[in-house]
Order: structure tokens, then C-alpha cells, then sequence
DNA sequence: CATGAATGAGGCTTCATTCAT
DNA sequence: TATGAATGAAGCCTCATTCAT
């Protein structure tokens, strides 16, 4: 209980710090002074500043893969399936602002030798995201609400729309952070129907 | 003469090491050893890591936004401009391999310090393709090869959208890297249309 | 415990190595290494190398004062007040031999960047200093022991004649290090009494 | 003629510089630029920085140690010689302000490196200057102006003398700077005459 | 002679990690 | 287990000096 505690209060406060400064600005002072705890106290729970990158990591993705199971099992049409998964993950980016790059794969521009520890852990779990997105997409298809797409690409355009609909508050400040106007883009692309 | 030539052998070897191994990790001691210059020089070209950082990105941002006018200007369909900014770029992408996070925005990521430099010169830039690409939107709007879409909100898509073409190798890799599939994604949407 | 006990190795080293090699010339590294200990823990101890120096000069003053302080007390002459202060400095000015710019305020000439973190902390205790001398020459010229003189004038002369007691030994050599002699001058004068 | 030109040219932005952030802070940079100079021609004339800085201390004592020569052979009492004296170097302290160690002693703190090659220069010359101060000061004692006292030190303590003129004005601010009221400390002493 | 671009040694400082308590 | 003082490797940057033009 007690260990599993300070774990969580190490986790908690390496959250913020990362996505608030990124890896290399956070040190691990930083983290355990957030955490109240010790320096040292940090090295006995993760086994270096990588590790606890990762586990941070690690930790959203289990958040989004266990919601988009969640989803998948409820019987909804896969458009308003995909919609409130961009609803929740649009929200969960914002309640962790600053761009925390959590579906977004930037990660890989770490560098290599944080990328050895971090890739294995963030590709396995993006292949799984995209393999559940993919199969509510397959899903769509098969109930005509979908063309005939290739699953997995639209489900990597679906991630990367969701990104999209975060950064319009970025750079078009004026535009009101409606989700729904991105992923609308998503769905019905730009061309005229003809 | 001289000096011109120095000044490009640095900002190479740095678009090269920060491409690889990020910001943190490329040291300014690898960038002039890779120019085969001495340590110092770089800091006769560049005030510091930092600002020789900004003129690399800098850099690419530039070579875009000229490629964007260039086709801003020629006689084309908007969906023909936009298929060949997307080509150019994919192409450009893979030359500079591993993510260089040139359309990307990721750099937000960097951390506040770095930011403070970088942010502006991005910023601007960003803006100014968001702009350009929002110009050839308007007009297929205008001409009705697209739908009425907010212009700004599409150009922001379609710039994660090349993005998201550029990672379709890297998770899908049976995939044939083919830009169009994404790119068709991109201007028809997913849903069926009725 | 241990806390005092580095701060003190560190105080120590840096003295001998300030005092005969300078601001400049004396690394952080040298001082580590004479204090035997990490060249990081110092950071632990000064916020950095001047905030050391700072520390290092602070300290002889402090002692300087609260010898003055101790001597303003006691029930004596102020010619025999005075002659005390210059015996106890001129000894420790051998102590800490090699010019070690104690009363000596040359340490003006350090340079600007420095002086902003010094001359504050020096200032003040070099006032503090001219005016408990002040005071004691105040008291001579009451008692009559003194002319009727400026007293701090006459205070910043003392301390130039204790330096330059100091001096004799490096300019005059064959000379007994006779601090009364030099004494002896700024009690009497050269001129002759008529 | 033009080779004394540039030489002197190089001297002259040297003074005030190394006058104004001593010889650490001053970087041979600064010097060449002041001077209009290319950086590579001070080192065709100075072997290196530190023979710069030599001959500029040098400089000062050959104009000092000229006056005084010159002083020395004018018919005047002693105690006129030494106020003339005064008078001369307490207005060139004020004129390359800023405490220019100029019969300071104080580079003395300089470091080893550097003193290898001040020292034997300026020792010399603070040698000289003593010899030529006592001299005034023997003469006096012959001429009854002056009691008997040791003519070395009493020279000594006669340079540390003005040197606390100078002093006053930081201070003591309050205080007009007048250098006669020092010296009048180091004609008369302090003490009562009985 | 004069130039100033280039060099590279070396300094200060940070920070992940260890380890004695 | 928990602590946090101590470590020392490694990074950024400056600047005296050199040398090709």
C-alpha cells in the first residue's frame, strides 16, 4: 500500500513535470521535490530517470487503450464511437496541456538513447491503439457507414486528426476549440460530393 | 566566400545530428565535428546551441514556404496544388529521415527554455503555411472542388495529414508507403457518402 | 555536522588559493581538489565561484570587525588601541601571507562583473571598519592624546599604514619587519617638531 | 613612425581598459577593437597578453619615475618636493580613475602565472621609486625639516599616503577630496605634540 | 605589415546516480 | 525503506593565440 502510494506520488508529479518541460529540462530533483520525497527515494521504485519516462508514458497509454476497449464493447454506430473517443482524448490533452505528446508519437524525436528504452513500449502500444481503432473502422465499413478504406491507415489519420483538432487552438486562436469541426473534416474530408 | 561556406557546413551537419538524435542529445561538440570545424567556430557563426538550433529550423521552414508560393502560383486545380505540396514534402520528409519535426510542430515539445527562442521564428512560420495552404482551400472552395469548409482548420489537417503519411511507414510498414492513400483520406473523408 | 564541516574545508581551501593565486587563476577545480572533495559539492555549499569568493572575503572581515570590537572595549589608550589592532592584523596578514587583499580594498580592481557581487559585502564592511577605527581616534582626540584630525581620514590612513607595514617586508627586505616603525610614522609624522 | 604609431595606439586602449576591468575581464579582443586594430597585429607587437600588460604598468612607472626625477632636481624643500609629488599622481589617479594600480602594488595579487613576468618589472620600478622618494626625504631630514626617520619606509608609507587620498573620495564621499588633508596626516601624524 | 577567421584548451556549472546513515 | 549529501562525467561557451591571405 505504502509502496504502491509512492509510486503513484512519483508518477503524479513526473506527469506534470514532463508535460509541462519536457524529458531533458525535468530533472529528477525537479520530480522528487514535487513528489515530497526524497532523491534517492525515486531510484528505488524506477531504475533510472528513463524508466520513470517511460512508465509515465506507459500510464497514459493504458488510460487510452483501456477507454477505447471500453468503447469498442458498447454497442454504438462506429461514427459515434470514434466521436467520443476524440471527445475524451481531446479533453484528457487539455486537463494536460502544453502539448503533452501522448498520441502523438513525437516522442521518437527523443533521441536514440532514450528511444531505445522508450520505443519498444510506445510502438507496441500505438500498434495496439491503431489495431482498435482500426477495428471499429473495419466495423463502420462493414455497416456501410464507412467507404472502403484501408483500416489502419484511416485509424493513423484518425490519431493524427484528433492532434489536429488540439493544435487549432494554437494557431487559430480565434476559432472556438470545437472538436467536432476537425474531426467533421475527418469524416466527410473536403472534397464536394458530386 | 569563406564564411558562407562555413556558416552551411554547420547548419548541415546540425540538420543531420538534430534530425537523429534531437536538441538534448546532439552536442554542439558532434555538430563541429561532423563540419569538421573546431569547436569554437560554430560560435563565430551562432550565438549559441540554442540560435544555431532556431536557424536549422528556420531553415526548413523557409525552403517550404518558398515551395508553397512557387505552386501558390501556378495554374492548377487546389487538389492538384495540395497533392503536389504533399509529394514534395513526403519526399523532402524521407530525405531527412527519422521525423525531422519539420511540419511538425513537436518542437513545442522542446521544453520552455528552448522555447522561448524558438517559438516566435516557428510560430510565424507556421502561421504563414497555414495561411498559404488556407489560400488554395479558399479558392477550391471558390471553384467547388471543395465543400464549404473553415479554410484554416483544413490547412492545419492537411498539414498533420502529410504527417500522418509519413508515420504510416513507420507503423504500418507492410504498407506501401503510397502518400495518395492517405492524402484520398484526407480529401474524401471516411464516411460513405449517401 | 557534516554540513559545517565541508563548508569549512571548502572556506579553507579557497582562502589559501585566493590568496596566492588570485580570482582568476584559482579554478573551482583547485579547490575541489585541495578541499578533497567532488568538484560538484561545492555547488552544493556556494551558489558559485563568486558567491565562494564573496564568502571567502566576508569571513576576514567578520574577523577583522570582531577583533576591532572586542578592543573598542577594553579600557586602554587609543594609541595603544591602535597599536594593538595593527599588531593583530599585521600577523595575520603574515599568517595569510601574500598579499592577501584583506584591508586592502584593492580588491576593487577586480573587475566589474565580480565587483557587482563583492562590493556590496565590502563596502559596507570597510565602512563598518573606518568608522569603529573613527571612533577610537575620536576618543584620542577627546582624551588628548590626538590632534585635532579628521577621524575618518585619519581612520583610512591607519589602514594604509598597516599595509604598508606589510609592504616593507617585500620592498625593503634587509629591514626587521617592525610594525612599529610604520607605526610610528602615522603616529608621529615625518616632520619635525618645533 | 607608423610601427610607433600602432604601438601606441594599442598601449592607449590597453590603459584604459585594463584600468577599468582589470586584466582578466579585459580580452585582447576588447583592446584591438579599441584600438582599430586587426586582433593578430597586438601579437606583432607584444609577444602575448601578458607583455601587453607589463608594458603598460611599465608605461605608468616611467612617467611616474620621470616626474619624479624631474621634481628632484628643482630647488625646493623636501616637504614642497613631496606635496608636488602628491599633487601630480593623485590628479593621474583620478585622471585613468577607477583605482588604476598604479603605485599600488596591488597587481602583486595578479597570480602567479601573470607575475611571473610583472613582477621583476615592477619590482624594479617600485624599487626605483623608493630610492628616489627616500632620497627626498634623506635630504629633508639633512635640511632639519624632517625628523629622523627611516627614509625607505617613510617613502613607503608616503606612496600608501596618497594612495588613501584617493581612497577618500570612495569612502568617505562626503569629504572633499582634498589631498592635502591626507598628506597632512603623514607630515604631522596624529599624535599631540607635547 | 595587417587582417580576422579559425582553433582548441580549459573553465564553470548541471545533474543523474550512488551510498552511508 | 527512506534520505539527501556527495560524486564526477559531460556539456556549453570563452578567449588567447595562430596562420593563411
Amino acid at each position: 500500500m505504502r509502496k504502491k502510494n509512492i509510486r503513484k506520488k512519483i508518477i503524479d508529479a513526473a506527469v506534470k513535470l514532463f508535460a509541462r518541460k519536457g524529458f531533458y529540462e525535468t530533472t529528477v530533483n525537479d520530480i522528487t521535490k514535487a513528489a515530497k520525497i526524497a532523491k534517492g527515494t525515486a531510484y528505488l521504485y524506477f531504475k533510472n530517470k528513463t524508466s520513470l519516462y517511460v512508465s509515465v508514458i506507459e500510464g497514459h497509454f493504458v488510460i487510452a487503450i483501456e477507454y477505447l476497449q471500453k468503447i469498442q464493447k458498447e454497442d454504438l454506430a462506429s461514427t459515434e464511437k470514434l466521436q467520443r473517443i476524440a471527445d475524451e482524448w481531446m479533453n484528457y490533452m487539455l486537463k494536460f496541456r502544453s502539448s503533452f505528446p501522448m498520441f502523438s508519437i513525437e516522442n521518437i524525436n527523443l533521441t536514440r538513447r532514450i528511444m531505445k528504452a522508450v520505443k519498444p513500449v510506445i510502438f507496441r502500444h500505438i500498434e495496439e491503439m491503431i489495431i482498435l481503432i482500426a477495428q471499429i473502422i473495419e466495423d463502420g465499413i462493414k455497416k456501410n457507414e464507412f467507404r472502403k478504406v484501408e483500416p489502419r491507415i484511416a485509424a493513423l489519420h484518425f490519431l493524427n486528426t484528433i492532434r489536429t483538432g488540439f493544435f487549432v487552438q494554437l494557431f487559430i486562436p480565434g476559432m472556438s476549440m470545437d472538436k467536432n469541426v476537425t474531426l467533421e473534416l475527418f469524416f466527410n474530408g473536403v472534397k464536394k460530393r458530386r
